[in-house]
DNA sequence: TACCAGGTCCTCG
DNA sequence: CGAGGACATGGT
């Protein structure tokens, strides 16, 4: 994938120092795009944000909805997507005035103060405290879920459920996190779908070396 | 052509 | 609570 602007995303613990304001944003918002959308969709609006250079808070404020969905568009949702991005916005204005100072508070308390907003729910919300910020918060997505399990670790479907079955397993570490999450997703795209692990299959890869990590 | 993609909100039983 | 539908675009 093409960085975007002079981005490039930081995916790995060697790469984490202190993110700017502007990166910080750029992640959120792209929280915000993909949901149930496809990444390559978030890429074309967030480069599109960029040469707007509208990726700031006091912008997105006051950008007229339509010309920021015009920017969104190839995200798809962009009627919701468009407001949920005001909304996001102006809270952070509104308490802070940055996402490093709105959401470095207390960790419950600033989890549920971002699921009040509208358009802001739990995989969101724990995206942009584990991405923007670093905070050690344990994301679930949909490749989580299937995944999990499938490998026979859970059989919860409910979002808090899984979240607590990770958090209480793995050292409360935001890396860590980050590690497990890259690895459900790229495990998601590349796994053969047999019923029975196949040996080699980077599932049982994964779950044989996943557990050593865990605490049992 | 049909189906899917790293969700969330709203509504109804 | 949990299930079902709506929301929208671009890729395969």
């Amino acid at each position: 994938m093409t960085p975007i602007g002079e981005f490039v995303p930081r995916y790995r613990p060697e790469f984490w120092g202190a993110l700017s304001e502007r990166e910080r944003l750029e992640i959120a918002i792209g929280a915000i795009l993909t949901q149930n959308t496809n990444w390559g969709n978030v890429c074309v609006a967030l480069e599109r944000l960029n040469r707007a250079q509208v990726l700031e808070l006091e912008k997105l404020s006051k950008i007229k909805l339509q010309k920021l969905q015009s920017l969104i568009r190839s995200s798809g949702y962009f009627r919701q997507k468009s407001r949920k991005i005001k909304v996001f916005a102006e809270a952070a204005l509104n308490r802070g005035g940055s996402l490093k100072n709105w959401l470095s508070g207390p960790l419950e308390e600033t989890r549920n103060d971002l699921l009040s907003l509208w358009g802001i729910g739990p995989e969101t919300a724990d995206s942009i405290l584990l991405y923007a910020v670093q905070r050690p918060i344990f994301v679930v997505d949909a490749y989580t879920l299937r995944i999990s399990r499938r490998i026979g670790w859970v059989r919860e479907t409910s979002y808090d459920k899984l979240q607590k079955f990770f958090e209480s397993h793995l050292p409360k570490k935001s890396f860590l996190y980050a590690e497990f999450h890259a690895l459900f997703v790229s495990l998601a795209k590349n796994h053969c779908r047999t019923k029975p692990l196949c040996a080699g299959c980077p599932i049982a890869s994964f779950c044989a070396t996943g557990l050593r990590v865990m605490k049992t």
